[in-house]
DNA sequence: CAAAATATTGAACAGTTGTTCAACTATTTT
DNA sequence: AAAATAGTTGAACAACTGTTCAATATTTTG
């Protein structure tokens, strides 16, 4: 065998790995990881990546075989650890009461997140995070799907078991209801600030979390759905009378 | 002057547009609505653009100066109209009540950029925008903060006006929320449809409409802002006894 | 130590990228 | 009709794309 078929990429390479490469593959990681969160996986070429974490162009295929794999690594290097601290945070919660409080709920929910922000790359993390769970072609690489999907599932069937008095459907529009702020505040933030007039920052992770765990927790209080009705009117240019009363 | 510099392409080319030019011209932006919303800007290629279009490559550049340019040019198209209907409808609820109802106010942001899904192209355009409004590089670019911002500014001024209870920062807060959800919801309702197991789904515009706005309003029904307590807690491995009571 | 596996390097490949140019036709204006 | 403007077309440019390869260095294993 001349042409040196890389070690097995698909199953972890256990047994005694080399200390150098460990941590050239971790620079590349980073360097990834802070590039496509930035302009996301198509803005960002393998050689930008390379030269970031100061590595020749060849060892990012050598390490992670293409560039979808080297995506996939970077958002697969983090996610256990997220998932797990909201696995945990979810636990506790259910072995304080059978029926634990929404706001429990969503503050496993949301506060890893929020905190992964002030670690080291953390905030490049979300970013690249929200970036895929937004993206239309998520479906097709199946990344989320893969990594997200199972303990979006628990979370959700959670939410059932703390409110049941809510149908499966309001739970779930308000699961992504919730995920869809998160991970518009954790992407973007800086137009919140900026049409707030600096109001509102991320000056505290726990002002943050408080925030977004009591508006939505406030939404769920009333236990029926108490649905008002929406107007039939398509479009602007009809529907001239109220039906609500007080002019 | 020899090279042909093209006619004036930032002031409006007002007088006697080419029939036949024009219609090409939109078929460009048709494609490249497209192709942007499925992908992104570096998703993609001109040449893509152009096959698709049925043009050859260099009409792009020509219409459009840049790549840009034409991404610009796409989101500037339709930006008018919703911006448009969003006021009316908005004007309308305070042409009703000095302090309207937060429905009103939900539902004058929301229903536009619902109903434009159901009008051809429409769905991709609601997508190519939730990504840009997403992306961290959006201040970049600068398109949100001129085509978005202002109108934004006035429906968190209506906010204001219909919640006096609540401060500027909790509006301000609700408004994100509010507009991320929007965004998940309209860029990528498929993660939605597979994690509910096809409970929650768009048949109905109004039913979403219906959700959202419920939801939305009724986080902000009751008046005074009344934050639960968040631990201080960092990350999972603290924190052993719960301040709550009911062990 | 020797042998095998792992890691690193620079160069090259074939294909694609956005953009430009000159020639050309069609339309509008003078 | 003549001139000018607007629109269209295919070809070409230089730069960049992800990936591959053989050669080398380093580390781990026997």
């Amino acid at each position: 065998m001349v042409s040196a078929a890389k070690p097995a990429s698909k199953a972890v390479t256990v047994r005694a790995v080399n200390q150098g490469g460990e941590r050239t593959r971790e620079r590349i990681l980073d360097a990834a990881e802070q590039l496509f969160s930035g302009h996301g996986l198509d803005g960002v070429s393998m050689r930008q990546i390379a030269a970031r974490a100061k590595a020749p162009l060849a060892l990012a295929n050598y390490h992670f075989d293409s560039k979808e794999g080297l995506y996939r690594a970077v958002l697969q290097r983090r996610a256990m650890l997220v998932s797990s601290e909201r696995r945990a945070l979810l636990a506790r919660a259910f072995a304080r009461h059978a029926k634990p409080p929404i706001e429990d709920i969503f503050e496993a929910l949301a506060r890893p997140w929020v905190e992964l922000r002030g670690r080291p790359g953390g905030l490049a993390y979300t970013r690249l995070v929200a970036r895929e769970t937004g993206d239309p072609a998520e479906g097709r690489r199946g990344i989320v799907r893969e990594l997200l999907d199972p303990i979006a599932l628990d979370f959700i069937a959670a939410m059932e078991r703390a409110l049941p008095d809510h149908s499966r459907a309001r739970v779930n529009w308000a699961y992504h209801f919730f995920i869809g702020a998160l991970l518009l505040i954790l992407a973007n933030p800086d137009r919140l600030k900026r049409l707030s007039g600096q109001v509102c920052d991320f000056e505290s992770e726990r002002a943050v979390i408080r925030e977004i765990v009591t508006f939505f927790s406030a939404a769920l209080a009333q236990s029926g759905p108490r649905p008002r009705a929406v107007r039939k009117t398509t479009g602007v240019a009809s529907g001239a009378k109220s039906k609500r009363s007080k002019a």
